[in-house]
DNA sequence: ACATCGATCTAC
DNA sequence: TAGATCGATGTG
């Protein structure tokens, strides 16, 4: 079942808790790519120096994170990767959640073909363990890129998350954020959330 | 117009 | 641990 709205029109460290086990789908040339979240991050832009947003600062990198709830805010990073974000709260304050990593759920062929060109069975175990364990493995694996993506709504049918049919009991752990060491004291706010044990959490 | 850099990943 | 790679951003 596809959340809502209002799902993501709440506080944002209870959004990106609340979005570790639910799967997220892309919709895409006739298939279904699905991957549950593992690992997410907040980011509140009104007080945290790691956000783009921080400091009420719009651009038009950023413009989507100022927008209505329940959409994909996707970037390029390091002139070579995607990353993917969820805006939460209410419209113009800068908040968004980044999806970390998913487990594949549907499709992981297609997964193993956009990530190493490879089919599946040819891979090695650890290359099945690093198709979707980071922010650009998975926007890269699921097909999702800004020029595809940036600003889709995701109460609408290409992109969005749902509900798993079922999900095991699964512990959260709560951590710092990753690569934002220029961000003072925001290093320090445990943001950072993840499904204990699951091998596609990112690494460090 | 130009220099800088990044919410990353891979290969060495 | 260094290098890839390029659009967005800030500065002049």
């Amino acid at each position: 079942m596809k959340l809502k709205r209002k799902f993501y029109g709440r506080p944002t460290l209870d959004v990106t808790r609340d979005l570790l086990g639910k799967n997220l789908v892309h919709y895409i040339d006739g298939k279904r790519l699905v991957g549950k979240i593992v690992e997410a991050e907040a980011y509140i832009g009104t007080v945290d120096k790691a956000a783009h947003s921080y400091n009420n600062k719009k651009t038009r990198r950023n413009e989507v994170m100022f927008g209505p709830p329940g959409h994909a805010y996707v970037y390029l990073i390091y002139g070579m990767y995607n990353c993917i974000n969820a805006v939460t709260q209410d419209e113009g304050e800068g908040t968004a959640t980044l999806i970390r990593a998913v487990e594949p759920v549907e499709n992981i062929e297609i997964m193993a073909h956009n990530r190493y060109n490879k089919p599946i069975e040819e891979l090695k175990k650890r290359q099945i363990f690093n198709l979707t364990s980071g922010p650009g493995k998975l926007c890269m694996a699921m097909g999702i890129t800004n020029k595809n993506s940036n600003g889709m709504d995701l109460c609408g049918d290409t992109l969005w998350i749902e509900k798993a049919e079922e999900n095991e009991a699964f512990e959260i752990v709560e951590t710092t954020r990753v690569n934002i060491d220029y961000a003072e004291e925001a290093v320090h706010f445990p943001w950072r959330f993840y499904i204990k044990d699951n091998p596609f959490v990112s690494q460090k």
